[in-house]
DNA sequence: AATATTATTTAGACAAATCTAAATAAAATA
DNA sequence: TATTTTATTTAGATTTGTCTAAATAATATT
């Protein structure tokens, strides 16, 4: 199954749309891939096709068991270039989206295999997703919860639902990365904001619209 | 300039090609990309029209200075792939050219800076050739003799002129790789093969055509 | 149920990159 | 120089991925 670059993130953003939900439609892919419905549908009977998708006229999108697989080693070889983004090459989380948008398209088995080594095989990307193993294993990624609903009071950030640069630009500012631990210093009903302590650090606020988007486990 | 992958596949063969000569012909290039000549022509026109080439129909083409630049950075690009893949992930120098073709094309300033820093800023390639620095300056690669013409009795291979992947296969074989030294046991004037020596190994004898390809330097 | 809104598809077009076959120009040879 | 061969270009198609505008289907609202 040879694919074109732009067949390959069709198939990621339906996987990634799909979660859960049993299918997806044509305008959610279209705002996905920041193309037009009429492109999506285009892309459908092509992708339908290659028996990549299951998809019938009006009825929404949905990967074939094939189409799946393909899915998520285009998510391994994503996840994993930005593991060598940030840990070898000392990029911030919120730069790497974009480059790995790229370099997940170089096919290559060998390759991967030996990136995916020479990183110590990682099992979670530098956002806190899950890596799918060489045969598309995922590890369902625990349900976490948003900073907005804690209720410990020591909490380890785990993940970000919201991967925009802006917010990842934000975190990264206020030195907010996967792995970080805060404190719950007070909540204020009044806006629903937070405000939150690292270690060593002065504390600080955050907004409801930040700290819905802060996936965190309690320690 | 916002380039397409065939445009910059075009751009580094000609480079490739003009090496000395004046002007490129558009049978030589159709040849190197494994295109036809009627669509290197439809391309050439596109290049002229961005100013990267030098063109007028029968005449055939050359980079402008500004065409050589870009060449350069492809170039660059492509090497410090090809050192990743030998230096890091412990591919053979025969693999690396098919996955560095793809590789070059993902553009990002930041990335081949930070690549290049993390590799210790090579300046040669896996194959002995000279890498481009972030200014486009190139070392003129001294001009190495091949193995058929060398003289001195010990030798170290500094390159091949021949890539393609049956030769590196070959000499990856023999336990040949750059920075070999090889000891000439004999000559054969019959055939021009060369009977050669690797230390704490037996002797081993090269055709004409694989020592012919085989560039070293004097100890 | 009739109407309005939203979602999706179709029709027709375009740009990029390629091809084959035919035409033309340049170079080599007799 | 005339002829043959080789190199290059043009003309016309094709594939892929995209778009806009118009048509149609599905859903929501009165
Ligand atoms: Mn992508
Ligand atoms: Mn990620
Ligand atoms: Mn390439
Ligand atoms: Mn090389």
């Amino acid at each position: 199954m040879n694919l074109t670059v732009a067949e390959e993130n069709y198939i990621k953003s339906i996987y990634k749309l799909q979660d859960g939900n049993t299918v997806v439609s044509t305008n959610a892919i279209a705002y996905e891939l920041a193309t037009k419905p009429a492109s999506v549908t285009d892309m459908a009977k092509k992708l339908k096709e290659k028996k990549l998708i299951d998809y019938e006229k009006y009825q929404g999108i949905s990967l074939t068991p094939e189409g799946r697989k393909i899915a998520l080693q285009i998510v391994r070889r994503h996840r994993l270039w930005e593991c060598f983004l940030v840990d070898k090459l000392s990029f911030s989380w919120n730069e790497v989206h974009e480059i790995a948008e790229e370099l997940e398209h170089v096919r290559s088995e060998k390759l991967i295999t030996r990136l995916s080594n020479f990183l110590g095989n990682p099992t979670t990307d530098p956002h806190g997703d899950p890596i799918p193993d060489a045969m598309g294993r995922i590890s369902k990624s625990q349900p976490l919860v948003s900073l907005d609903k804690a209720t410990a009071r020591r909490l380890e950030v785990a993940g970000v639902s919201d991967q925009s640069s802006s917010l990842l630009e934000f975190l990264n500012a206020k030195g907010i990365r996967l792995g970080t631990q805060l404190d719950i210093i007070e909540r204020y009903e009044f806006d629903n904001s937070v405000e939150v302590k690292i270690r060593n650090q002065p504390a600080f606020t955050l907004s409801e619209q930040v700290s819905k988007n802060i996936m965190v486990k309690s320690l």
